[in-house]
DNA sequence: TGCTTATATTGATAGATAGTTGACTAAGAG
DNA sequence: CTCTTAGTCAACTATCTATCAATATAAGCA
């Protein structure tokens, strides 16, 4: 982000939505040790099979992960690892966050 | 996002949502050198004053930045530079994207 | 050719959210 | 006290999107 255009902040904006769902954050953090089907994938982290294969589709589409087919099945994979740093770096925000709520608690109780 | 339980998959969705969005970037790079009011910032932005002020809320309640008042003024400022860190990690990637799509309009024609 | 399994896609619905308008609050100036 | 200015809040609309159910595609097998 070094002079942010506006057609630049909607890609930005693109790709941080992507990120910006839970169930998304689950499948990639799924896909941290190695591939896995739509189906590993939809019991594993408990959601449909229609709505798993949706979120794979939109975080392939913006290329945080790759797939590869074989028969009737499709594995996916992290793409880039980076991802996970991003990961960290918002962690990182979230544990100034988690002490202050923690802190909130504590005062009332 | 060392292992991702289910709660911080909720919370991290939730950062990253504040930044899934052109306007709320837009704001925070007029905020890249030094503080700003709320009318400045919608005015370099073009967006209304209410909603320049509503994203403003939302950023600051994420920590992503601060705020001083001064009379009838709002001051606001960036909280933590690792903000434009995550920009440019997500940058990284969408470089990549760009090409992609050079690419194809230069197919095309 | 049918039957089964694994994905993808489509349609419908409910909930979230960006933007606008107008009212409200608070601080200063006259 | 009145007027102006800066910002916030509340209500409403329009758009988007996560989820589910149903259907479609496509490969492999009987």
């Amino acid at each position: 982000m070094i002079e942010l255009s506006d057609a630049s902040a909607n890609v930005i904006a693109e790709r941080f939505r992507a990120l910006a769902e839970p169930m998304r954050l689950r499948l990639l953090n799924a896909l941290r040790r190695g591939e896995k089907s739509v189906g590993d994938l939809a019991e594993e982290t408990g959601a449909g099979q229609a709505n798993t294969s949706k979120h794979l589709q939109l975080l392939l589409q913006q290329g945080f992960i790759e797939r590869r087919k074989e028969g009737t099945t499709t594995w996916y994979r992290v793409a880039d690892p980076a991802v996970y740093e991003l990961c960290s770096l918002v962690c990182g925000g979230i544990e100034e966050d988690i002490d202050r709520r923690r802190k909130l608690l504590r005062l009332r109780g």
